[in-house]
DNA sequence: CAAAGATCTATGAAAAAGAATATTTTTATG
DNA sequence: CATAAAAATATTCTTTTTCATAGATCTTTG
């Protein structure tokens, strides 16, 4: 067996381009490249996300992040609001525009989830769901303690949201 | 729970992302190009791949492949040779050099992954590694059945080692 | 509180990636 | 067998990414 074979990073990144290939092949014929849907599909339930926080999230170094946005601002998809507290950061929102085109984007995702969880048996897919997650939960960097402050009123776009827990970072 | 938390895509993504992360910044501290590692890592046993092979492999595409391997030639790390049946293809073998180059790397690579394998329990990152291979199989283009010949023999290379790296870092 | 350091986003030049296509060779077809 | 279609790699031109750093604001500390 050849060694990258057995590596696990390889493995993830292989599985990953594999599973992300088919919905990619889908945006490119709607004619949306990948990071305006993960841009998208990450502000999808309305928070607003810093550009730092959001570059994190959608694996992207800040300045391709901060160029994607400009983009994407210039295309109405986003939008930059300055944050109150701090005016070093901006945080981006999703548009009602965004969100139209998001909307059968994620329709489409869901499909192809559903397609390639058939592959594996239900209870293993919850089990590689529930080990990526904490692959992720250890690796991630901490948030900052300071990052659940509430108050992004929405102007243009209805939304709930739900801050969540702190994350585990046990290891 | 955001849409993209329970996501398998992004699972995928974030974790291969992030678990790869580490080893990369090693591979920036060593001045090596991510790109570079993946090549010669696929190479790693010998055996020579055609362009369109190593780059399905290496998950790039193929004109992105095509430069890559042009650089490292000219380092003289991999180097092409004629494929005798066929005219059109190219075989990319790894040279004595960089198999010098890669033999550091590999045993990093694998103290890495040590590291990351820590995180989980042992038979979960066996199921892991095995869910992973299965999806790839599912996924992964059928080798056309003709690309089982063997007879690559070595020009310049030595061949056959094992650098296996020792190093704890149980954690 | 001023200065030094840290943090956050943006910018500019250089490198790499991507899309489309050319070139060469192989395979299939009438 | 000649020609059309397919396949593999290389190339060109454009767009995106990256690296390094600037600019601005916040935080710490003597």
């Amino acid at each position: 067996m050849r060694f990258v074979d057995g590596y696990l990073p390889y493995l993830l990144a292989r599985a990953s381009h594999l599973v992300s290939g088919g919905f990619h092949a889908e945006l490119h014929r709607r004619g949306v490249p990948v990071g305006v849907w993960r841009v998208l599909a990450t502000l999808a339930d309305g928070e607003p996300f810093t550009v730092g926080e959001l570059a994190e999230r959608v694996l992207m170094k800040q300045p391709t992040l901060t160029k994607l946005v400009d983009r994407m601002e210039a295309d109405g998809l986003v939008r930059r609001r300055e944050v109150p507290g701090d005016r070093r950061k901006v945080r981006v929102a999703i548009t009602a525009r965004g969100r139209a085109l998001l909307e059968p984007l994620l329709a489409a995702a869901r499909r192809h989830e559903r397609e390639i969880l058939a592959i594996v048996a239900p209870e293993e897919a919850e089990l590689l769901k529930r080990t990526l997650a904490r692959l992720i939960a250890a690796l991630a960097p901490a948030p900052s303690a300071g990052e659940m402050e509430e108050d992004h009123a929405e102007g243009d776009d209805a939304r709930g949201k739900q801050a969540d827990a702190a994350e585990g970072l046990a290891q």
